[in-house]
DNA sequence: AATCTCATGCGTCAACCGTG
DNA sequence: CACGGTTGACGCATGAGATT
């Protein structure tokens, strides 16, 4: 791949993501890359598309009931519809599902209701002009983080160089959202309590406890917590944004003595946060005051050009370790939401060999 | 070993957007 | 409307692996 074509690569990116979304649900295919989970999310929310071999499936309650029990409309090929209660519950709306994306699925229904092709191509005008430009990374996690029931808010990173609020630490490493590979929604905040939101697919439901220290023993930055898994195998994966790094210390040999006698066999995770050796703010020299000679406005010009550039620096730095962790939880979800696909489409086939006419 | 290819990260510019 | 934050785009540097 030549240079130009890595950047071709790279600039095939979320905005253009989100476009072929729109592409491909027009014309009704399948639309491949990554945009592919989002199609199959909406084959379970709209019943449409679906997979030839299966009966069509659609969800009571637009499938977003928070914690509520799923109540799943099967309709089976012989014409009969059976109300079944989900093993596998309707999720709540992902961690990462940008507005965005809900329009179009608003959009992909209106449209395969009313068949209006006038409107439909007004709409995808206005759905072009929407996504001319994607909000921030930071404003799509924030709104996503709103719909997950006890998941907090992306604290917004301001003073970061001006002023320090006194609750927060030196180190301001923001919250992430995490899903695991059950689904579970995770908010880490450095210094902050850690949160799980369980879809509640096994009963329990809400939030569960968390145990997390800060240990003296590793180095700074890292953070000791230790999860109480609830999987039957007993293991726990996590998807991991940006840099941080999250380790499985069996021997729990980096936690306190103390956590590891108390806790059992849980194991334990070590998080790292990534060093935020961020250059504090630049003094200020002299004030625009007392600016006399031309060569003292070149100054000045000069040290507001070099101010804004390091400040676009570190801009730069945060929006890229944003959208890493943007595109690592997009990536989580697809995991997630492959698994889930396949756990309906199991569901559904035991659903179908239970009702289907036996022919003895 | 030298060269090539590719992935990744960084600095900078420019455009957009929200806010006061 | 000015200002500052955010982010796409571009060019460049660097390191790792593959190839010659």
């Amino acid at each position: 791949m030549s240079k130009c074509g890595r950047k071709k690569y790279i600039k095939t990116n979320l905005r253009q993501m989100t476009m072929e979304t729109i592409d491909s649900q027009q014309d009704g295919s399948i639309p491949d890359s990554v945009a592919e989970s989002e199609s199959a999310h909406m084959q379970m929310q709209t019943g449409q598309n679906s997979i030839p071999t299966l009966a069509q499936v659609s969800v009571a309650g637009s499938g977003t009931g928070r914690g509520s029990p799923a109540v799943t409309l099967v309709q089976l090929p012989s014409g009969q519809t059976v109300h079944v209660q989900g093993v596998f519950q309707t999720r709540q709306p992902s961690v990462i599902q940008s507005p965005q994306l809900q329009t179009v699925q608003v959009a992909t229904i209106a449209e395969a209701d009313e068949s209006a092709e006038s409107e439909s191509v007004i709409d995808f005008h206005k759905r072009r002009e929407i996504l001319s430009r994607r909000p921030s990374y930071r404003k799509i996690l924030n709104e996503l983080s709103s719909d997950v029931p006890g998941v907090p808010k992306i604290e917004e990173e301001k003073s970061e160089e001006a002023g320090t609020s006194p609750n927060i630490s030196a180190m301001a490493v923001p919250t992430s959202i995490y899903q695991t590979s059950t689904g579970q929604y995770i908010a880490i905040a450095q210094g902050e309590a850690i949160q799980i939101s369980n879809p509640g697919s096994d009963g329990v439901q809400g939030l569960q406890a968390l145990t997390m220290t800060n240990s003296g023993a590793p180095p700074p930055g890292a953070t000791i917590i230790q999860y109480a898994t609830q999987s039957a195998d007993g293991t726990q994966q996590f998807f991991v944004p940006g840099s941080q790094v999250v380790v499985q210390d069996e021997e729990t040999e980096l936690a306190p003595s103390h956590m590891a006698a108390t806790t059992g066999d849980m194991p334990t995770y070590q998080i790292r946060a990534p060093t935020t050796a961020l250059p504090q703010g630049v003094v200020m020299a002299a004030s625009p005051g007392s600016l006399h000679s031309p060569q003292q406005l070149a100054e000045e010009a000069t040290r507001k050009r070099e101010l804004r550039l390091m400040k676009n620096r570190e801009a730069a730095k945060e929006c890229r370790r944003r959208k890493k962790e943007y595109v690592k939880c997009l990536e989580s979800r697809v995991a997630v939401l492959e698994v889930q696909n396949k756990k309906l489409i199991e569901e559904l086939e035991t659903l179908k060999d239970i009702c289907s006419p036996k022919t003895d």
